[in-house]
DNA sequence: GCTTGTCCGTAAACTGTTTTACCAGAGGGG
DNA sequence: CCCCTCTGGTAAAACAGTTTACGGACAAGC
């Protein structure tokens, strides 16, 4: 009773071969004649032998497991891009371990010491606050590979994968300026991080190339949290804006947003148009559908995992950044501003969805 | 250049001490004097010495990482639970690595062999889907420890935990009862499932016990998908139903059944009322705030790792069945029917949470 | 003075693979 | 007949830790 588990000397000696021998026909390094196999399977099966992972992870120097540090995979935008990692890591063979930063630095930096501990390949970090610095040794250090998702830390040479914030915002602000807009307000996320500058300084140029007289005003930044959407849209209304459109920043922000819209009988678009970002919620489903700027989420998965993988299996890859392109989706919730009367001078909108282009 | 990543020995060598030794005070198994461990810890920085992992788990048999398979992180339901079990793995200096099987059970078996092959020392199963039997033999022969968690897969001896399916049935039916409604329908998951049939059971019983005259009919069963919530509120606003209240078994049945009320103008509670199962979605922000049965994630995410590390680290523990409470939430999403003109003999609802027992 | 026990420490076995270096024998070409 | 190249296979050395069994030195107890 309490027999050991079979090892690949039982298996070895059972099929009457050398261990090397019965490896290498396991690895497939080796060709071997039909009855020698035969053997070596029935003692597999016999045994019921399998590989033990923690000597074979030594043996190779690699588990075949990526970690992934992500700050809330309740936020359906990170396990919308932890779904897309792990579909990506499975299909190549690969393992995901899950870290959860809940977007605290010691956390972050708790986790990269433990993934260092714990024998993953290499990792993909997705943190979603300002950097203030402190992660760059710590990542550093980790002698993992390392590939940086969706928001910058800067000072760390690593290859990155982004998405296009600034076209973004731009896809969006020429949107809402071909309809007629002329003052756009922006909730955006915490002030101090790439993807809020990035964004509203694609409004921006989109405003700057339109030649038109426009700004974009009642920019209110804070956290990515339906309560900051929540005390955005209050502060909206509290200060009658004569702003006759909004640009969105998250979808976390815009359900707090639209829940304070709705209370106060906010008609969209009639009396404000609408855009979102990130489209991740199903937005189709609102009332009104709402028009939004979506993330290639999948495509930023598959592209770090792609990426790291890459590294880790020898190609000697440099390092890069990327900037996915976004699209703009366009649903119901723009429309004409309010006080326009007659279709004036403002354009048509243009293609049903437009694709943004790689920037360098 | 490419100089080795310093090992044990080096550490030793430079410390003048064995490797036994300075394995041994890492491992707080031997208490040194102040100077020998200044030595240890002076090598240690001086190399930049990292325990190699996979060395690790080969020589103590295990690599404190678990496993999760559950159908679909992007799920909020799953989503909340993968949380929860990360927390609590991480708490315990647990890894956790994730596989989504997208429901289907060969990527469930696929995933069951590839943990096995992967070296987590113990693997928490979620499934959504009514078992066909085939899932037993890959689970037992995986030879981890694995725990079932949420929905049963009948034949497999582990320790499970669920949550009161019954009671959680029991609780709605019997606050629409005193609620005064005498006709209740009812949205579910897969027929097969346990969950379906034991909530059902649980609304029969309240019916039963309340020694009232009552039926729950209007029974649509499909599967935990927004579509089938659609498909279940059109069928019920087309066949006029007499229903005046109505338990929906998920959130995600909700989300689509709402939208087909919403759009059909039906007034909630005014024309239905309205009782929703998970609670995971933020129904406080509906409109109405929905009544709900409240399931108890976080704890049974806990309590699936608990009992799992318990069973690992030695502690000899049976396999426990365990049935987690579940409660009622009372919102708005619940009134008296429309065609009772008085508050008849209708009694009047109980306390505002009704925390369910465990049943044995 | 002898035993006993503690403290600090060592050598060696053990974990279970993969991989390298090598080799006997068979078959083919010259 | 000799040389060469495959084929099918082996022994042994990594991989980098943990753990066991043991042992010398020194102090205390008798």
């Amino acid at each position: 009773m309490a027999q050991k588990v079979a090892r690949l000397t039982d298996v070895a000696r059972s099929a009457n071969l050398s261990v090397a021998t019965v490896s290498r026909h396991l690895n497939n390094h080796i060709q071997l004649p039909e009855a020698t196999v035969a053997r070596i399977r029935r003692a597999i099966d016999e045994l019921g032998y399998h590989p033990n992972p923690h000597a074979r992870s030594l043996s190779r120097g690699r588990s075949e497991t990526l970690g992934l540090v992500v700050p809330d995979i309740t936020n359906p935008y990170f396990a919308r891009l932890a779904a897309a990692v792990e579909r990506e890591a499975a299909r190549r063979g690969y393992g995901l371990t899950l870290c959860a930063s809940l977007n605290t630095q010691d956390r972050e930096r708790e986790y990269l010491a433990r993934l260092s501990r714990t024998g993953v390949d290499g990792i993909i970090f997705v943190s979603n606050h300002a950097d203030d610095g402190s992660l760059r040794e710590p990542i550093q250090v980790s002698g993992r590979r390392i590939v940086i998702l969706d928001e910058d830390i800067a000072g760390v040479t690593a290859s990155k994968v982004f998405i296009d914030n600034q076209q973004g915002g731009f896809l969006a602000g020429r949107h809402l300026i071909d309809m007629g807009h002329r003052r756009i307000a922006f909730f955006g996320g915490p002030e101090a991080m790439r993807s809020t500058q990035e964004r509203l300084a694609g409004v921006r140029r989109a405003i700057a190339d339109s030649g038109v007289e426009a700004v974009v005003g009642d920019i209110y930044c804070g956290d990515y949290s339906p309560e900051h959407g929540r005390a955005c849209a209050e502060r909206l209304l509290a200060t009658r804006s004569a702003a006759t459109a909004l640009l969105v920043s998250s979808d976390q922000i815009m359900i707090g947003a639209l829940e304070i819209f709705r209370r106060a009988g906010l008609r969209i678009p009639a009396q404000l148009s609408v855009i979102g970002f990130d489209d991740i919620a199903p937005f189709i489903l609102f009332d009104p559908p709402l028009t939004s700027i979506r993330q290639p989420v999948d495509a930023l998965g598959r592209r770090a995992v792609d990426l790291l993988i890459r590294g880790l299996e020898g190609e000697p890859v440099e390092d890069v950044v990327e900037h996915l392109p976004v699209e703009l989706v366009l649903r119901e919730s723009v429309g004409r501003p309010p006080q326009e009367s007659g279709p004036a001078k403002a354009r048509k909108p243009r293609r049903t969805t437009t694709k943004g282009s790689i920037t360098p």
